[in-house]
DNA sequence: CGACACATGTAACACGTTACATGATTTG
DNA sequence: CAAATCATGTAACGTGTTACATGTGTCG
């Protein structure tokens, strides 16, 4: 569905063609999510068949630029009042993957989740260089940056969380009166942690 | 991706057919994810296409359960072993959503973002309500409450961030000496919070 | 008996990626 | 001129959803 409304709203400021649509997606989010130029016509040719575009025609270089709709702008106005609700969101592979892991026979969790941190924190910092580096980037490419930033952030918090999570649950419970740990306690930064292991 | 390594990970477990590995999937991941039969069949025809599961003959209930082959076992161990990398992340629909919104005329990007919240605040009562409830509940399941948790918390801080940084870009630049608010200052959780707006 | 859960499958379609084909224009 | 960029498209395939078809077993 992104990629659908993401063209509506770019075509809401004024007729583009394909190429020029995926030039203004890749610069409004910082080439975070790369857009194949395949899925562009196709769906381009999708929201024509369904009314929410038309194409112009065809200009002397040979361009083939489409115009937003009535019913176009209808839908586009339903995406942004609509919330995303849990229903709509991928199955994310992460949690899935740990999940599973806990489960699995010959799997070392506590592996996993080492290597997933080192991961994420990688990109976390690359993430935090590119934020110094582009203060002065297009408004929405920073708003794309720092939601990659707090995704990031509330990653590794589950990692660190899940850690003990499990380290606890592999013990066999040594007897009932089990040690609770504060809810969201462990939620403190503590990034700065290299973990030999 | 998810689906087929999940199954394989279901199959570590022992052999088993598809609408047990439905029931196995759903069961840990609490029904967050609901896991179409199709899907399921489908996915298994190409795991045995591609040697990674073989058929087990029909059973007198007329089930036809499924054994993970050596080439599987390697490739699930190569999935638990690689960290989940920004590239195989989908793209993230609210993320872009809102991006979008600060450049499509007509669009009042407030609205967009209170909204959101309001789903998303609600969303996580659920989760934290759930969390109360399921405490005894499988590890497995409680692993992904507990992301959906986290997730749920980055997302509303990440709003009360662009809100105040979209309200910020709005006033034509007064003068060129900004106000720089400290970094993550509005990572402080403050959700209790029900704006009429 | 009728409804429901169990169980397996197929068809059609949407969405997404990779790769290929083709041609015009620009630039070193 | 050669290579890169601009520009449009198609084919094949993987992944995911919805809907339909079909049959068995169980339970009120």
């Amino acid at each position: 569905m992104s990629v659908k409304y993401s063209l509506l709203a770019l075509l809401e400021r004024g007729p583009a063609y394909g190429y020029q649509l995926r030039a203004a997606f890749e610069s409004a989010t910082g080439n975070t999510w790369p857009l194949n130029i395949g899925q562009v016509y196709t769906t381009l040719n999708r929201l024509e068949r369904d009314e929410l575009v038309e194409a112009l025609p065809e200009n002397d270089s040979g361009q083939r630029p489409y115009r937003i709709t009535e019913t176009g702008r209808r839908h586009l106005a339903g995406w942004f009042a609509s919330p995303v609700q849990a229903a709509d969101r991928p199955r994310d592979e992460l949690t899935i993957k740990l999940a599973l892991a806990v489960t699995t026979p010959g799997v070392d969790v506590a592996d996993v989740i080492q290597r997933q941190r080192g991961a994420t924190l990688r990109l976390l910092q690359e993430y935090t260089r590119l934020k110094v580096a582009e203060e002065n980037a297009e408004l929405a490419w920073r708003l794309v940056l720092e939601s990659m930033i707090f995704r990031a952030e509330a990653e590794i918090r589950w990692l660190d969380h899940t850690e003990a999570v499990v380290a606890r649950a592999e013990l066999p419970a040594p007897f009932p009166f089990a040690v609770e740990e504060p809810t969201s306690a462990d939620a403190t930064p503590e990034h700065n942690r290299t973990r030999t292991h």
